[in-house]
DNA sequence: TAAAAATACTCCATAGGTATTTTAT
DNA sequence: ATAAAATACCTATGGAGTATTTTTA
C-alpha cells in the first residue's frame, strides 16, 4: 500500500541514471558516493528490482527496469513539485485578492 | 530544487483530506495522532503554505491550497508506485524470458 | 464534559558521514 | 597506479511514541 521509498530515493535513481557515474552523482546531489551507493542498493533490496548493472567494472549502466523506474520517478518528483508550487500560488492569491 | 518533503508527507496529507479527521487519518495511516498533526505541520511550515484550516473548533477543513496541494500528491504518490510496479514487471520478463 | 487537535518531552532508528577495501583499467 | 564502487563502522539528527494540555461543540 505505502511505497517503500521516498522521494529521497527516486532523485538519487535519477541522477545516477544521468550521470552513469555514483560520484558526480553524489555530489550533484550533495551526499557522500558511500551514502549514494547505500541508498540505490536500498531502493533495489527493499523492492527487489534491479536498476542498474555495476557488476563488471565500473561501468554503470540501466536495466530495463531501471529505464522503466526512471521515467515514473521523473513524473513522481515533477507532481511533487508542482505541489508545493500550486499552493503556493494559491496561498499568494488569497494574498493579493 | 529538491523538494523539501517525503512522499510520507504526501501520503499524510492526502489521508487527511480524505478524512478530514486526523485522529481516523492517524489509524489508516498506523502512525499516532501527534505524530501526524506534526507531519502536516512541518510541510506547511517548511513550505510556507496552509493546507487545512483548523482554527475555529475540531473541524478540518481544505484550503484552496490544499485543494491543489492533494490534486499533485495523489498524482506524484501513483507514479512512484508505477515505478515500482513497472520495474517489477520489467525485471520478470527477464526471469521468465 | 467529551472528543479531537496541539504541545512537550523522550528515545531510538536510521540517514548520513569517515575510513577503508576491493576491483578493474 | 588510479579511479570508482562497495563495505564497515560510527554518530547525530529527527521521526515516532507517550503523556498531557488546550479547545470547542
Amino acid at each position: 500500500m505505502f511505497p517503500k521509498i521516498e522521494l529521497r530515493h527516486l532523485q538519487a535513481v535519477v541522477v545516477v541514471a544521468e550521470e552513469l557515474n555514483f560520484t558526480r552523482a553524489a555530489h550533484r546531489l550533495h551526499i557522500t558516493q558511500p551514502t549514494l551507493s547505500f541508498q540505490i542498493t536500498e531502493v533495489e533490496k527493499l523492492n527487489g528490482i534491479q536498476l542498474f548493472d555495476r557488476g563488471k567494472g565500473r561501468e554503470v549502466k540501466l536495466t530495463d527496469a531501471g529505464r522503466a523506474f526512471v521515467e515514473e520517478a521523473r513524473s513522481a518528483l515533477c507532481h511533487a513539485e508542482r505541489a508545493i508550487h500550486l499552493a503556493r500560488a494559491a496561498s499568494d492569491d488569497c494574498g493579493t485578492r
